[in-house]
DNA sequence: CCGTTCTTGCGAATCATTCGCATTATGCAC
DNA sequence: GTGCATAATGCGAATGATTCGCAAGAACGG
């Protein structure tokens, strides 16, 4: 929409496109709309939801599209997919830090939060075991106390 | 096969019974045989490799009988599943102790682990934000070293 | 501006999982 | 044991999510 084609107001969203680019992928309007609708959502919403939230600017965008994307932003890292219990995949962007998620069973909602200590241990016992953590998972599925 | 249809042999099976049966569930030979299958399964398969371990045994057994019976046996606590990156869902027996799994990313493998201290951070991460940890999963993806 | 090649949209295809239904087998009561 | 009510099974069809094939349409380097 801007006239330049720069975005400052958007610094993840011009970073997703750096990395994207950088990658041998290029810019569409697809993608870049994907990315930031996936920038706007904090809920992590699965591909037809966000094929949902697309159409509302661009009616013409397909799911397989949607698709595809997710996979390439999954590949260069820009995204990552979640496969929470029950649910097939849902999405998020992984510009910002890393984190792990806390699922409400009650509302289906959806929770960060990150420990260093976790983490460390979870070095720890893979060393232990004669193996390097490359990128793990953890979720807890809570109830309100 | 026994004639008085104890299993002394069988301990975990047999107590894998009791569950199933003290939850309102019937004990049929399906059912039982999933159960083994799961037992001696040190590896995590999924539906359609339990199926075709099974059908060894009982040539007739049916797929849509395998993927219920590995939903009743998981909500009765017998049964675990888990959706390990890029695979469907895959099975284990839980009628042991709770692990956690490191993935090996190159082999497929999966190895258990466990740490009581990690659990403990868990438990205390979830309450600060005002839940109660029902379970969880925490999975390693790993390369080796 | 031009061509090469990556992307897109569309619908068809695939894969895992679930359903509907008629038939069979279990668990409980006599 | 025998019978009954009902859960469980087998089958094939249905579903839902995701992927593919292909022809037409955009990016980006030169």
């Amino acid at each position: 929409m801007t006239s330049d084609g720069r975005q400052d107001q958007d610094p993840a969203g011009s970073r997703a496109c750096d990395i994207i680019a950088s990658n041998g992928l290029r810019i569409t309007n697809q993608r870049v709309a994907l990315v930031k609708v996936l920038l706007e959502s904090d809920d992590h919403p699965d591909a037809v939801e966000l094929f949902r939230r697309l159409k509302a600017s661009d009616a013409s965008i397909s799911l397989a599209t949607v698709y595809r994307n997710l996979a390439s932003l999954e590949s260069v890292g820009v995204a990552a997919r979640h496969y929470f219990e029950g649910h097939g995949a849902r999405y998020e962007s992984t510009i910002s830090e890393h984190h792990d998620h806390i699922v409400d069973l009650d509302s289906d909602e959806v929770i960060e939060f990150q420990s260093e200590e976790i983490e460390q241990l979870q070095q720890e016992i893979a060393q232990r075991l004669g193996y390097e953590v490359v990128h793990h998972r953890l979720e807890l599925y809570c109830r309100k106390l």
